[in-house]
DNA sequence: TATTGTTATACTCTATAACTATA
DNA sequence: TATAGTTATAGAGTATAACAATA
């Protein structure tokens, strides 16, 4: 239990760190050049790939239900997001985006490229294999044997995962 | 509308996605099992780490000093940091950490050992590969000790025929 | 009785601006 | 004047508990 790991996990645990930092700094960058909360962004994008109750919303995002209700309205008192009634279950409101919240979702997705700007710094073969190490340590589509080592352009093909 | 980014991008760009929420996940909930919201771990850690001013705290923490202040009341307010003014400067004070705020930060560490176990799927050579990839993506110059750069000497080089 | 969404409450984090005490 | 830290203020996110409408 007070065991170090090794220092070469220790290093990479650390660069992971460096990595989460950077990714939400510019998240919440990208969304603020919408006038958006990192919240609101996250909340909006999710619903710009899919509508869905306010219910389920609060399981995508992991937090507690009477929190949507805030974070929908101030999306709603902007025009971005609206609420409708759920015809099978009167109970059920449906969060919906507008033509104007699925265009903001749709800058924020472009603003979020980002992501996508230290990536040019590998090849494609590097991003490849960044891709496999990555998909091998979330446990995601690859064999929990660890003895073997990815091949570029060979095991893992699409594991169709999503959220963020 | 606006050009995509190349599918092999936009699915490593996903993947990072995912270890950043889980990291934070889990980071907060390690935070939670000593009672500590996520800043004020990130705070404390910081200063188990080397103890310094209010304002540097603020620029790693990259928020804004003002806010600083309240974090380390409540750590104070709990026993785990101090104020000790600066005998060089009177302006400044330097937030230290009591010995059970050291405690505190040390058993962090070790409940932060989540990140360890994923990585635990990879074999050292492809952590190794890991840490280089991720290090070329942040725009990190190369490791300084070579130690650790194993057969793998181009980075932009193919995985596996050495390794693992 | 259980579930959906909301309200009420309290706490923390955040930025901005004004203030103090030094320098 | 400039800097370090604080206070005051306001907005946002969060969890908890209580509530109304509906199932």
């Amino acid at each position: 239990m007070t065991a170090r790991p090794d220092p070469l996990t220790v290093e990479v645990v650390d660069l992971i760190g460096t990595v989460v930092a950077r990714f939400h700094e510019e998240y919440e960058r990208a969304a603020a050049e919408h006038s958006l909360t990192g919240a609101q962004a996250r909340l909006l994008r999710l619903l710009a790939m899919e509508s869905m109750p306010m219910r389920k919303l609060a399981q995508c995002l992991k937090c507690e239900p009477s929190n949507v209700t805030g974070i929908v309205d101030r999306l709603e008192s902007r025009g971005l997001v609206e609420r409708r009634p759920d015809p099978a279950d009167r109970r059920v409101k449906l969060a919906v985006p507008t033509t104007e919240g699925q265009a903001t979702a749709e800058h924020l997705r472009t603003s979020l490229d980002f992501a996508r700007e230290p990536l040019g710094r590998l090849t494609a073969a590097e991003r490849t294999l960044l891709k496999q190490l990555l998909q091998r340590m979330l446990g995601l589509g690859d064999a929990p044997d660890a003895s073997d080592s990815p091949e570029a352009g060979g095991p893992a093909e699409g594991p169709g995962r999503g959220g963020a």
